[in-house]
DNA sequence: GCCAACGTTGGC
DNA sequence: GCCAACGTTGGC
């Protein structure tokens, strides 16, 4: 099972909406790298939720439910589905990540625009436990 | 095919 | 608000 991590404003369509919706279709994604990770997500991986700009912190897990597949609305482009899987105790903020040395290659330090970054498992095994779990 | 100009994302 | 990092567009 593979690890992502997945950028959202949570002004746009944060952690609150995801559980409210109990899941979502995650579209909308116009970068190419991003596109290449989510084709290779497969029904059962895990996915931090990243909320970017006002919050700069991992909140919350994610289960993939539902594999790429075209956007209707843009075929060229694909989406997902991900529903909430729960809340990280403590989030854990880009600041905390950029603290510590083990989590220097992440893709989300490394390019920070990318919207979708796999998640080495020993990343997200220290960013769960960083979150207190 | 190159590269300048421009637009967007996202951290600071 | 500014700017760095990227990506895209369009003139040549």
């Amino acid at each position: 099972m593979a690890h992502w991590l997945m950028k959202s404003e949570p002004e746009s369509y944060g952690w609150a909406d995801l559980v409210r919706d109990g899941g979502t279709e995650w579209d909308g994604v116009r970068n190419n790298a991003a596109r290449l990770h989510l084709k290779a997500m497969k029904p059962g991986d895990e996915a931090f939720l990243y909320h970017s700009m006002s919050d700069k912190a991992v909140v919350g897990i994610m289960r993939v439910t539902r594999g790429a597949e075209p956007d209707p609305k843009a075929p060229d482009w694909v989406r997902v589905r991900v529903e909430p899987v729960e809340p990280l105790p403590r989030p854990v903020t880009l600041a905390e990540i950029k603290a510590e040395p083990k989590l220097g290659q992440m893709e989300l330090i490394r390019q920070s625009r990318l919207s979708v970054a796999p998640v080495r498992d020993e990343e997200w095994a220290l960013i769960v436990e960083m979150a207190g779990r």
